[in-house]
RNA sequence: GGCCGGUUCGUCUAUCGGUUAGGACAGCCCCCUUUCACGGGGCAAAGACGGGUUCGAUUCCCGUACCGGCUACCA
């Protein structure tokens, strides 16, 4: 069998971090390369717009890290194609230029920037193309003299598209694709700088990485007619890898693709990890400190384009990769629903156990000054508190008040129905408990309940101001739990504290 | 404008010609819970439109509409 090697390649978005639809091709390129025991190659440009994205590789490796999706072959873990950065590569890509030149499929072109403004003020819609390339500056139709002359200035090379072929190729997900040859404009190959475009690079490298299989978004359907011309043209065409063009993934209120703008408009995140853009500074907040679990993540990217055929939502990246199949990829893009989102971090975080999130809600409470020492009082919380948490962020509020004491308790909600019975009350119940040998949940609800009764009170008055006694406010698990959990000394001492200021 | 792609509940989706069109999120109601949640049960909610093909179309074909993408010396 033919070894397989499936590569993402992408550049980081214009302001550097990485978002949704980009972890997404990212996903399903390991599933697939996984799943097919091939090689996952991460390919980035490290230029966006000519300009070097300061961090944006290192923060791209770790985003994948975080998610668990590390490839065999990328910029830092390197491998056997080095160089993998495009600034590196330079002279390689020149290369292949001139060989096109060289074979008539592509022309040196000499138009300014300038020039070409003025054109496309002058003719709408004007198209670099086989209908206007002969009025135009370029090498077509010049001498050899003339053109070595022309090539001492700053000077393109675009790709001469033929005229009226049918360009088809099959697609993984959308089938065969098909295109005319007029509709395709000649596009610049190698900047004036020296860099290449994506389209020369794309193939370039993808042939001489050995690369067998291609996902990327549809966003770049149109632009597979020009790459399939460079395989043909370069000779390589036996070699071409097999495309796949991923949904979009769409902005959840109107129309159009999701972007960092409708995160901040909407209050949701839409990069994986924190992202500050180095030329601002300005931070973006990703999924994971959003308080995201990196299962559930890639969980509800996966199932957004994808699904099993089954009801089932949960799924792990083991059990992804074994159900994965690019078949069942969607066609259509789909609009991302946060609050769906959230539901899967919550169903993650209700399935995972106590020690798989410890090291997790430690961090949220060091956050809030809380450093936890007690592993084994950390794992009981956990496994009350987890199901009322759909963000590990969660964790703060619902567990604090195990490890430290409420900063405010909320007397208004006690005061208005407390009286001199209940006073006795607690003050009795600190007596009772204090002489408690059995500590356990069940022990410290029936001497509650009995001392209760015996002062002809209903337990229920009794349990909300007992409950905010413990924890500051109506919310939290059972009362009993959290006595239990949080011992004798500090029950008492809790209590003690708001009878005093009650008084 | 041109080209390419897409179209099932508000949203994500199941359905490989025959189903009371199923599930999940969100919404609403009930139960559980002497807090807040979780959870359990229920309700409401969909095949864009028009033509074909067929005994039968959500499903296949064509057209229309709508949505999206691309149309840079950006990716």
């Amino acid at each position: 069998m033919m070894s397989k090697k499936i590569r993402v390649r992408f550049a980081p978005s214009p302001t550097g971090g990485l978002h949704l639809g980009g972890v997404r091709t990212v996903l399903f390129n390991y599933l697939f390369a996984k799943q097919n025991g091939g090689d996952f190659i991460l390919r980035i440009e490290d230029t966006d717009q000519g300009r070097f994205v300061e961090g944006a590789e290192d923060y791209i490796q770790r985003t994948l890290e975080w998610c668990g999706l590390t490839p065999d072959e990328s910029p830092l873990h390197g491998g056997p194609y080095a160089p993998y950065r495009q600034s590196e590569r330079k002279s390689i890509y020149r290369q292949y230029a001139v060989q096109l030149v060289d074979a008539g499929y592509a022309y040196y072109a000499f138009d300014t920037p300038e020039e070409l403004e003025a054109k496309r003020k002058e003719v709408a819609n004007f198209q670099y193309n086989q209908f206007t390339r002969g009025e135009m500056n370029n090498s077509m139709g010049k001498s050899p003299a003339a053109i070595q002359e022309k090539l001492k200035l700053p000077h393109v090379v675009r790709i001469k598209v033929p005229k009226d072929e049918t360009i088809v190729f099959t697609d993984m997900i959308r089938g065969e694709v098909s295109f005319n040859s007029s509709q395709v404009d000649d596009k610049v190959l190698l900047k004036a700088d020296g860099m290449p475009t994506y389209h020369l690079a794309v193939v370039v490298d993808d042939y001489l990485m050995k690369i067998s299989h291609a996902f990327r978004g549809e966003e770049w359907l149109p632009s597979a007619p020009v790459h399939i011309l460079l395989w043909k043209y370069l000779g390589w065409e036996a070699e071409m890898p097999q495309w796949a063009h991923l949904p979009l993934i769409l902005k959840p209120d109107g129309n159009g693709k999701l972007s960092k703008r409708d995160g901040d408009r909407l209050g949701f995140p839409v990069f994986a990890m924190d992202w500050t853009d180095p030329a601002t500074k300005e931070t973006t907040t990703g999924f994971k400190e959003k308080g995201f679990l990196p299962e559930a993540f890639v969980n509800l990217l996966a199932m957004l384009g994808w699904n099993d055929g089954s009801d089932n939502e949960i799924f792990s990246l083991t059990e992804l990769t074994e159900k994965f199949s690019i078949e069942r990829v969607h066609k259509g893009g789909a609009k991302f629903d946060y609050e769906k989102a959230k539901w899967y971090n919550h169903e993650w975080i209700k399935k995972l156990g106590g020690e798989q999130l410890s090291a997790a809600v430690k961090k949220e409470l060091t956050k809030q000054g809380v450093l936890v020492t007690n592993d084994l009082l950390l794992s009981k919380v956990i496994a009350l508190v987890k199901d009322r948490c759909t963000l590990l962020t969660d964790f703060t509020e619902q567990a604090v008040f195990f490890f430290k004491s409420p900063e405010s308790i909320d007397i208004a909600a006690i005061q208005p129905k407390w009286d001199e019975k209940k006073n006795m009350f607690f003050t009795e119940l600190i007596r009772a408990y204090e002489l408690s040998v059995l500590w356990e949940v069940q022990d410290l609800e029936k001497e509650f309940k009995e001392l209760a009764s015996a002062n002809q009170l209903k337990p229920g008055e009794l349990m909300l101001p007992f409950r905010i006694m413990l924890v500051g406010g109506k919310f939290g698990p059972g009362v009993f739990d959290i006595a239990a959990a949080i011992g004798k000394e500090e029950t008492v001492k809790r209590i003690h504290h708001t009878l005093g200021l009650l008084q």
